[in-house]
DNA sequence: AGAGGGATCTTCT
DNA sequence: GAAGATCCCTCTC
């Protein structure tokens, strides 16, 4: 790695330290209990205290830059613009839902920055960041490509190279972003956001509360308890969302 | 823009 | 054996 490419390596890493501060604040909240009511009216939902961090962590990732580091040293950086809480062992619509805990799910249970990858419909994966709270996950399900779309573009259209997809398509979608960025369950499954040398956050720009848009989650199964809950978050007006209008 | 179908296979029942 | 936190292509409006 040249020496330019290994000091940019190293200031990006510093300045994962405080986008890390969530993560480390959530465990240092770990041993805190207690119910939430009606946290945010917007949201019309009362929460526990730990879906209430899960939800916030959700709206604080947003604005927040993903670097992606490959072995051979390049890099690609996205934005992140919508994403989705999963609330843990509450929420029918989350896999560790009525406490299942299993070997796909395990991942959600470790401690917040643990990320959660799964494989999804036999050839696509889904990345989730683990949150405070039993089961609680955040899934990043669009970003704004800001460096690197000659690589993205390169995952992105092994299939079909010689159509080149198109910059707005890149990430606007979770499993895209995950081709985009080559992560798969077997290689990011459990790894620490906050000390992994191959994904990190990096400081971004905070989005105020009137930029950030609220829905219900993406692609549910109807006949769920939680399926019209208001726990999907994205920037508003960002043409690098995946859904426009959620009926 | 939106609807519908096919691809594809891991996970859990 | 069926479901599934998806994507892409094609057809229609």
């Amino acid at each position: 790695m040249a020496p330019r490419k290994k000091r940019q390596h190293q200031a990006d890493l510093e300045e994962t330290s405080s986008t890390s501060k969530y993560f480390t604040k959530m465990v240092d909240d770990k041993s805190s209990t207690g119910n939430v009511s009606q946290f945010d009216p917007d949201l019309r939902l009362t929460a526990t205290f730990y879906q209430k961090e899960c939800i916030d962590l959700s709206r604080g990732l947003l604005g927040q830059n993903i670097i992606r580091t490959f072995d051979d040293g390049s890099q690609v950086c996205g934005k992140i613009v919508e994403t989705e809480a999963y609330c843990g062992i509450e929420d029918d619509c989350c896999h560790s839902y009525n406490s299942r805990r299993t070997e796909r799910t395990e991942a959600m249970f470790m401690s917040p920055g643990t990320l959660y990858v799964y494989t999804i419909y036999g050839m696509y994966s889904c990345m989730n960041i683990s949150s405070s709270g039993d089961g609680c996950a955040v899934l990043i399900r669009a970003l704004e490509p800001v460096s690197g779309l000659e690589q993205m573009q390169c995952a992105r259209s092994q299939k079909n190279p010689s159509k080149p997809m198109k910059e707005k398509n890149l990430c606007n979608g979770p499993s895209k972003l995950c081709q985009a960025l080559g992560i798969s369950k077997e290689t990011f499954n459990k790894q620490d956001l906050t000390s992994s040398q191959h994904i990190w956050l990096s400081g971004g720009e905070a989005v105020a509360p009137s930029e950030i848009g609220v829905s219900k989650r993406i692609n549910l199964s109807a006949d769920k308890g939680w399926v019209d809950k208001p726990l999907r978050f994205f920037i508003k007006n960002n043409p690098f969302v995946s859904v426009k209008s959620v009926k």
